[in-house]
DNA sequence: GCCGTTTTCGGCCCGACTGTTTTCAGTCG
């Protein structure tokens, strides 16, 4: 676990605490500020280097009892009050609260009567069918516990937005085509394109609510169902997602889409927002007392707020609303402009097709540029190229160029994945890359370093003159190897200082760098380019998904490097040494 | 515990559904 992760368990477990005694507000404040924390994993530790306490108070939710106890935790690595609470509490109630049902109340409950401190306590009572006696539990919620324990052992964490977003927008159409439903679309961390998807979240507007209802538990994706109601139905999917549905009256669409956006933070401000000003807001719409003022579209609602609308993709309920509030929401990239793929593998190396193949699908996906980046030779195993064959596939990518045209086949530019070697050496040697269009580095062995070791092997690639660009930097794999430990404060101020871009890697289940970084590389003045990390023909389409994280990194176009131009990219290339083997 | 164009004290988002209740507490989104 990071230095941050831990705190936001800290105040997590503090939350948990407080809602279990009853301080609901308490527990509230905690929550937030625990949000604020996981907003801030980035540079709140240099914040607080930087402003110490006073600098952790102007974060929102974080007051001085708060910002005292992050202040002590950086200095000495502990909390005197949490190894206080947790002795009088000695439960993991976070990784209790991740079972679905089981809230503060009945985790207080567990541990006061049965001593339940964790999963394996929980498990162990439910096989001997304790739960069922204790106050407030029932047959009903023991079984529900059962099932909810088991799903957690079986499912191996948020499966990537890439993986679910063509379910999510299949689930759309399905409803659209029921003769009951007049609109239908999905909201919820789908369409905040969060990098992860906890479940799927749906709206449609009917006058037949209970009639789409009907036929929503019914879908062929449904596996169970969990609740259902007239206005709201829970279902488990057969690929163990939950899919949420929400039925209301079509002119009400606007209000309903808002709520259902979340995030939950970002609902909870707007509707303190609106108490302030004497509306309630729901799901429903913006309400004087009893008198509708706005609900029929999300903009007409922040409008009357004295607010911008913020893209989904900014909707984590801190900055974004005061930017909306001073009209200053950044002008964020459009899906759809990034003009050329800068990371692309063909069957040189581990991808499925020939390198004429890809430039043809990528012209296809409108790119009028892609780079080919084949592996090199430390990755043996796939046959990762040596020098000379990188100089033969110069000729290849030459004689494509001179072949085809723009209408049919994307222009090619001649460059690499150049492994970074252990010591921070690279694994092609500079007479080969300074001949190269595109140098891209990236690890891919000895993943496991010290963060100082990764970090002093990084800066000594990226400081070597030939390097433009250092691929999916932290080399996670979401859900099966956690991001690479390394000093992103030093990572930037080196590429920042050797003018090298970093990548927002598209790839589903790569998403990296991340929203936090993006956000963090454009403060420190880094450039970024997006690619997909194709390896076969359909992979170009990954590029929307990494269009969405720059968004959520408040990335405007003038921050991504490849939505200019090929001219214009080689300018700017240029600038930092020739271009020998450019083909116009 | 946090916060302030009503406020430094007294508020704190809101509705739906389930289960264990006999009018509501707990949980979720």
């Amino acid at each position: 676990m990071s230095t941050i992760d831990m705190l936001q368990h800290i105040l997590f477990e503090f939350s948990v605490y407080e809602a279990a005694h009853n301080a609901p507000y308490k527990a509230r404040a905690y929550q937030s500020a625990a949000e604020t924390v996981s907003q801030h994993a980035d540079d709140l530790e240099t914040l607080w280097k930087a402003q110490g306490i006073k600098g952790l108070k102007e974060l929102p939710g974080i007051g001085t009892a708060i910002a005292e106890k992050i202040d002590e935790f950086f200095r000495t690595g502990r909390i005197a009050s949490y190894r206080t609470m947790k002795q009088a509490f000695p439960v993991d109630s976070a990784r209790l609260s991740t079972l679905e049902g089981l809230g503060p109340k009945h985790i207080f409950t567990l541990w006061q009567k049965l001593k339940i401190k964790n999963l394996s306590d929980l498990e162990h009572a439910l096989q001997h069918k304790k739960i069922a006696q204790l106050p407030g539990f029932g047959e009903a919620s023991q079984a529900r516990l059962a099932r909810a324990l088991h799903l957690k052992r079986a499912a191996s964490g948020r499966p990537a937005l890439g993986f679910i977003l063509p379910i999510a927008e299949e689930l759309v159409a399905h409803l659209t085509r029921l003769p009951d439903v007049t609109r239908s679309a999905y909201g919820g961390s789908i369409r905040r394109r969060q990098e992860t998807v906890g479940d799927i979240d749906l709206i449609a507007t009917s006058n037949h609510p209970i009639r789409v209802m009907e036929a929503f538990v019914h879908f062929p994706e449904v596996d169970s169902v969990i609740e259902q109601g007239p206005t709201r139905t829970l279902v488990r999917l057969h690929n163990g997602l939950d899919a949420d549905l929400r039925v209301v009256p079509d002119q009400v669409f606007g209000a309903t889409l808002l709520y259902f956006t979340g995030s939950k933070q970002h609902n909870i401000l707007l509707r303190e927002r609106a108490l302030k000003r004497g509306y309630t807001l729901n799901e429903y719409g913006l309400f004087k007392g009893k008198k509708l003022l706005a609900c029929a579209h999300e903009e007409e609602i922040y409008t009357r707020l004295g607010l911008d609308m913020p893209p989904p993709e900014l909707r984590v309920g801190g900055e974004e609303l005061l930017a909306a509030e001073h009209h200053a929401l950044p002008d964020l990239l459009p899906y759809g402009s990034v003009r050329g793929d800068l990371q692309v593998q063909t069957n040189w190396t581990d991808g499925s097709d020939s390198i004429e193949q890809m430039a043809r699908a990528a012209r296809t996906n409108r790119l009028s540029y892609m780079a080919v980046t084949d592996h090199t030779k430390a990755l043996t195993f796939i046959h990762g190229l040596h020098e000379r064959e990188v100089t033969k596939q110069g000729k290849e990518i030459d004689r494509l160029n001179k072949k085809y045209t723009i209408k049919t086949h994307a222009r090619l530019l001649h460059g690499t994945e150049c492994d970074i070697l252990r010591d921070g050496t690279l694994d092609l040697n500079n007479a080969t890359l300074s001949a190269l269009d595109w140098v891209g580095v990236s690890v891919h062995t000895s993943l496991e370093l010290e963060a100082t070791d990764m970090t002093k092997r990084i800066v000594k690639a990226l400081s070597n003159p030939n390097i433009d660009c250092f691929f999916h930097p932290t080399s996670r794999r979401i859900g099966r190897r956690e991001p690479c430990a390394m000093d992103m404060d030093e990572v930037l101020a080196t590429a920042k200082k050797f003018r090298v871009a970093l990548e927002i890697d598209a790839t589903p289940d790569r998403s990296d760098l991340n929203d936090l970084h993006v956000r963090s590389a454009i403060r420190a003045g880094v450039p970024l380019v997006i690619d997909s990390d194709a390896h076969s023909p359909d992979h170009f389409r990954f590029l929307n998904f990494g269009e969405g994280i720059a968004r959520r990194g408040w990335a405007t176009k003038t921050d991504i490097m490849n939505t200019k131009t090929l001219t214009q990219l080689r300018a700017w290339l240029e600038k930092k040494r020739p271009r020998p083997q450019w083909t116009a």
